[in-house]
DNA sequence: ACAATAATAAAACGAACGTTCAATTAATTC
DNA sequence: GAATTAATTGAACGTTCGTTTTATTATTGT
């Protein structure tokens, strides 16, 4: 046999995207054979070539377009004319709403970068960077304005970063907490963390927020 | 050729765990090839199999070993008879000098749980789970106790070894920081963040503390 | 209806994988 | 110094890997 009936360039190459998301995250990339994926998708190994030439290439569009995802996200989601805690509410907000969507290609993204070549990786750490200034930038803004107290604000957001993206690890949708709830208590954790000076009616204003969006 | 001149059957297992730990960090369970590791040895692949019968044997011999030496480092730092916040700064200062000082054997002991059969990543988990519930009964009892606000416990629990463990990510010994600056710095971001009602006096108890151990 | 093109199957490639086995040599014991 | 044991080599096993090639069928455009 050869085309099948039915078959389309555009569903088959999402369908490649998705089984191999689920497959890299819950197997790693290594341990995934392009035999498993194509079998995943309904398909023959061969015919995964025709929408990514290597695996390697594959594991690449993945990571990219979820890091332009998440980039984008925070575009669409970072107030303008705010202050420094009100964007960085915004900033927690959109990283766990995104992070916890996406489970799986955080995963990818987070554990297979060394399968990368060095270009390549290169490539998504640059993105990564740029991404994590954005907090830096914040966290600075603060600090020099007096509404946070931060004792070092590359670390500084490192831990906050590395503490948001661990929700990943432990949360499952539909357990004891809502995604509203963990929201909400990342976000007043967060505040602790950097020091916010904040009164009740920002306190409250806040966890509105986090309601609101999850 | 046989048996080498000098070989000795302790050193050379202590040679493949070694090479086994900063390969597998480095390249990936799956990636790293039983060739490769004898080749890093200075041995031929089939002499690892007399100390290893299998190459998930070796793997998780190298993650029990792991989280046995954390558990054992927690049991000989934990304070006796002390309050929550006094142990809350144990934890913390072992975690981090536990981590930084093995950051290839965590990073092993984290990326490649999904290598493990069933029954082995169940008793890797079980260790773990048991590390952390110390972590949590010291949380809990500083609430009950009012020393510290904190909205949930477990998450709580699950967001400070995020953000602890995430230390090994980016520090690299030598570099801007100092493993005391490291310490210090995530132990006033932590009793910030359980909201720890600390006077003047206490937080620089705290911070002699961290210069002394790092 | 027919040509052109897109999508896939089937088979095969060489290389690398984890692992086993028999042979061989160094160290130890008596 | 002979017998025994410990440590390692070199070669081989069957399997699986990512990838390529060629043929075949479905769809699309005219």
């Amino acid at each position: 046999m050869a085309r099948t009936t039915g078959s389309d360039g555009e569903k088959t190459e999402a369908a490649i995207r998705e089984a191999a998301v689920n497959l890299i995250a819950r197997l790693g990339y290594e341990a995934m054979s392009m035999r498993q994926l194509a079998a995943e998708v309904g398909v023959q190994a061969a015919a995964l070539y025709r929408y990514f030439p290597t695996k390697e290439e594959l594991l690449f569009t993945l990571m990219r377009e979820h890091m332009e995802g998440l980039t984008e996200a925070w575009e669409a989601a970072a107030p303008t004319n705010a202050g420094p805690e009100e964007r960085l509410s915004a900033y927690v907000e959109n990283h766990i709403a995104f992070h916890i969507g996406r489970r799986h290609a955080t995963h990818v993204s987070n554990m297979e970068l060394r399968s990368l070549s060095p270009e390549r990786l290169t490539q998504i750490l640059r993105m990564r960077t740029a991404y994590e200034k954005e907090l830096r930038a914040i966290l600075r803004d603060g600090t020099e304005a007096g509404g946070f107290s931060i004792d070092d604000t590359g670390l500084t957001a490192m831990a906050l970063i590395q503490m948001m993206t661990g929700v990943i690890v432990w949360f499952r949708p539909g357990e004891r907490l809502s995604i509203a709830e963990v929201t909400a208590t990342y976000l007043s954790m967060t505040m602790r963390l950097v020091g916010a000076k904040i009164g009740g009616r920002e306190e409250r204003h806040v966890h509105e927020h986090a309601q609101l969006r999850a």
